[in-house]
DNA sequence: AATACACTACCGACCAGTCGGTAGTGTATC
DNA sequence: GATACACTACCGACTGGTCGGTAGTGTATT
């Protein structure tokens, strides 16, 4: 049983640099599979999207599933790299938590990717399903500690750290699906409100230097 | 050409519960989409799980969409029931914030139903999607409202009343899908928790009146 | 000639939805 | 009390269509 690869790529390294088309196709099926769901996407609609047949994706690809999933990790390595890594040297908490916020929410230009992971992660296959399941944690618990950090400083308000991290996800992660489609593109003044939010939400009174 | 409807309103009997199975495929068939979402829960999941056949379901409906289309309205006799009637009276902007927050999150059990409220709208037919967005708004623009009076009375923080309700909205609304299947029951602490984060975002510090 | 890339044509599985039928219950007539 | 009809609450079997996925073929470049 071979599996067809678009490059006669080093087995060992299984899927490390994808190729131009291969990106594209990522990117137009995060962008069909978050306006609709992954469920209601067609492999006809994405092929259509990127100007192929459902059997020329099929060059690219191995499956639906395993599309979902290189989506998922494609997704994880950009919060990794876009957030996680400029952040993690960061010695002040305070400091390290309004980057994490602001990289997050400004610099992160694949919000639609970052949506898929947070709500079609159960329609992966088992196994991948864990793995992505286990680098969402990772991450969960980076800014859990951070906030933990600045409890102890005294800096928090009274509060379950657990319970403010997932607040804090809630607001990072929302699609905005209430208000009429409002189509403001979330502009960096809309990010920079919702950070403020988040902070006030957090953090005592008073105290914050203000930068 | 006659509706087939299954209640055969009977007027003499005192204790009549004609529309039993039909709530129940309501309530079931929420949470399904819920769980999944619309595209993924198919007829016959709906009826194994209410313990039908498909075609004995469909005795009780219209179609998928139609179905949708009732537990969205529901869904927003719900939150018009039992959220915005007994907050609309009163006369404080700042208690009745709080106790929008708090009937949202403690009194409503249904909040999968909601969940679709914000999430599948857009799989309703055209007619149908445009009055529940309707019915979306008006709801928006009530606590929006109440935001615009507080931010009158000088009782906000410096922010832009749309985005700051749009913030609020991302956390009542927000299924915890990040965390690792936290399943702490969604307990009257992690919603009290849950206020205090909104109000401490929008609200001036100090100001308000401890309850 | 070999490789990369893309096509047409097709498959079995599943989808929403329909149709004809029927067991059970009520109820009015003989 | 037996017959007749009406109505509710379903089910098995089916249809037209779409789904994910594949086999086989063509073509342009190397």
């Amino acid at each position: 049983m071979r599996k067809k690869e678009p490059r006669g790529e080093n087995p060992t390294a299984a899927d490390s640099k994808p190729t131009e088309k291969l990106e594209e196709i990522y990117r137009v099926a995060a962008r069909l599979i978050s306006e609709k769901s992954f469920a209601a996407t067609s492999m006809n609609d994405i092929a259509d999207a990127v100007g192929l047949t459902k059997a020329g994706l099929y060059y690219y690809i191995q499956g639906k599933k395993e599309l979902l999933y290189s989506i998922a990790n494609f997704a994880m390595e950009i919060i990794e790299t876009e957030v996680f890594e400029p952040t993690r040297k960061i010695q002040n908490p305070e400091e390290r938590l309004k980057k994490i916020l602001s990289y997050h929410l400004n610099s992160v230009k694949h919000l639609k990717e970052i949506k898929i992971l947070a709500g079609e992660v159960d329609s992966l296959a088992a196994n991948h399903r864990e793995q992505i399941l286990h680098r969402k944690r990772d991450y969960f618990h980076y800014v859990q500690k951070t906030l933990q950090e600045l409890k102890e400083l005294g800096r928090l308000r009274e509060l379950d750290v657990s319970i403010a991290t997932t607040n804090l996800f809630s607001v990072l992660l929302a699609e905005k699906h209430w208000s009429h489609s409002n189509d403001r593109p979330s502009s960096a003044e809309t990010a920079e409100e919702t950070i403020q939010f988040i902070l006030c939400g957090l953090l005592k009174p008073g105290l914050s230097s203000q930068g």
